[in-house]
DNA sequence: TTGAAAGCGATACCAA
DNA sequence: TTGGTATCGCTTTCAA
């Protein structure tokens, strides 16, 4: 049995002599200094000598001080104004974003945080770089950008930073670019991970359609890249043949298929990396001939779950736009407070659904 | 080009007349009594003439007043004392568990968040009813138990709700126990979707091997219910021969594997349901005539991730240690307080894995 | 360069 | 049944 003492253990870290946590006043006591003057030190502020700011660290670390961030927060009345930059489509993985950002902007706003949501028109470079240049630094403290990959959307992602706003790029990240983070999955692997189900999945030899959504997305780029390579590794029988550029348009996908079909009558499997699922699905409903295609698209969303649950896609690589959104929350306060995060808990991961495993 | 006032959109509900949020002091004001009455009716505390609560919560209305939970955890000096009730095995799962717990309390601490940990002996009911009635409610405001499931544990977790604590049932669930909340994934689910990769990947007729840890974990049968149903429906020509009951049990589970194969020399796939994947890894490896068997592991860990690198695990079916840990924190937390929590972000995936998609 | 004191939004104790 | 007021941990004037 058991001693009665000890049968759970405590997990915080034990502190040694006192049982309260330390603050700032007890700072102050220990540094022989005053309230205000800790606050300084902690806070950075200039006008105390360095005497003295030694002496206020060695209280600090003697007694092992962590700020109360709450606390500091309501005395000094902060609040966050994060600002998401979208693209102004009515796709349902932006509409999903759209929804998330609306939804948590209700709870949020109790919690010190303003969320704001500004839209620019969908892979127009210059529109993004207009929206981003418009961004006031006295009214907003961070931005999620989600934005197609240019040379000129990079560079005024870096005037926004320089600005001293904090910015994290979303679902397609913009490297050297300068932001803070990059908030969604990686989208090679998201590749390599369709063309392994896809391998697995099909079960004669025949040719892979490819569907894009734009050539300067860099999310659906990379997921291109990484197809290609494990389906040139690993699956040499299966040749990816076409590539369709849908720009995230049903009607447009729609109008295209045919001709594809037309020219490659061996499909065996399309992988969708795109947006704009729903002419891809009523393309495949009307056809016959696409029955035993072996289907792979992209996000979950309404339409690509009753998809699997109808069979016409085989399935579906998603991101959690709930995650999404609260990572690029948590992040650009973190960022904007430079307080440390929880990069395990901000992974974004590569989702994969069947029909089995979808949320009810 | 747009209108350069409002060329962003403002998520939080607008308020109608005043800037600021209305605190309690704009309550007292409003109604007319004072801050001590307004605390005693935000909190249902007694001794307040109905006509008064009227007029308070009138004024609530009118301002659509919401409580500042930091401020009022600040005055209250809350603290959140929550305990894990763990199997004490050494399993990897288990393990990750008690790490994420560990790293979690550290942080939580911070936060006005205690995390303490109990450990049972594994797949002995009695033992967790014993560390269960041991838990005392003046020191513990909430508990998460991953259990075995008898009746015996069903009325001891009954008992700790009794006693006015939240209790959520952590990876496996005991239903009708009255728990305040599951945290973990839907096993029948998980158990189809195994079946279902399992079907998609196998290319030739055989006998599928389940291996199982224990007649009372639910979770194992649970899974093994809906691996059943799957097979069963989709794929008739591959029949489940064998369940080993391997207990979490490395050694046990390469001990009992050589006699199975002796009697089902045909066999083509390996659902593992449990823990003890180290066994089975082991004897896969040494044994070139299990080559070219699909094998469908549980729970992403070092081993099991080695062994997608390596092709000796098909898939991996998942549920995120962390979220489980952060889910259980915020929902005991919640309960604790009778406040409200998003289903959506509580939710806890079936997360697939295959090597192209495992986190790095 | 420093300190005293008044908040932030909410709770809680003591009187009335 | 009520109200006054100190307090939580930290920030921020305003003076000294």
């Amino acid at each position: 049995m058991r001693s009665p003492r000890k049968w759970w253990t405590k997990l915080s870290k034990p502190r040694l002599k006192v049982v309260a946590k330390p603050t700032v006043n007890d700072i102050a006591r220990v540094a022989g200094v005053s309230l205000a003057t800790v606050d300084r030190v902690l806070n950075e502020r200039p006008g105390v000598r360095s005497v003295t700011i030694k002496k206020v660290h060695a209280a600090i670390a003697e007694l092992g001080y962590i700020r109360d961030t709450a606390a500091a927060n309501l005395a000094r009345r902060r609040v966050y104004n994060l600002l998401f930059v979208l693209p102004d489509t009515e796709n349902e993985f932006v509409a999903a974003l759209r929804t998330q950002i609306e939804e948590q902007a209700e709870k949020l706003s109790n919690d010190r945080t303003e969320l704001s949501l500004a839209l620019a028109a969908p892979f127009d470079a210059q529109d993004f770089v207009a929206v981003l240049d418009r961004i006031d630094p006295s009214d907003t403290d961070g931005v999620a950008v989600f934005s197609p990959e240019t040379p000129s959307v990079r560079d005024a992602v870096k005037r926004v930073r320089d600005k001293g706003i904090a910015v994290v790029t979303l679902v397609s990240d913009l490297p050297s670019s300068e932001r803070d983070h990059f908030v969604g999955i990686d989208n090679v692997s998201a590749g390599r991970t369709a063309a392994q189900l896809m391998g697995r999945f099909i079960r004669r030899p025949g040719k892979i359609l490819f569907i894009t959504g734009s050539r300067f997305a860099r999310d659906h780029l990379e997921r291109r890249q990484g197809f290609d390579l494990v389906m040139n590794e690993e699956f040499p029988e299966l040749e990816v043949v076409a590539s369709v550029e849908g720009r995230d348009d049903p009607d447009l996908i729609h109008s295209l298929l045919p001709e594809v079909f037309e020219n490659h009558p061996n499909i065996c499997g399309i992988y969708s990396s795109a947006a704009g699922n729903e002419g891809l699905i009523r393309f495949l409903k009307d056809n016959r001939a696409a029955e035993d295609i072996v289907v792979i698209g992209h996000e979950l969303t309404p339409l690509s779950q009753d998809a699997l649950r109808t069979g016409v896609f085989d399935a579906v690589i998603s991101q959690d736009s709930g995650h999404l959104v609260r990572s690029c929350v948590r992040l650009l306060r973190a960022t904007a407070d430079s307080a440390p995060y929880n990069p395990a808990q901000e992974r974004i991961r590569i989702d994969i659904y069947i029909k089995e495993n979808m949320p009810p």
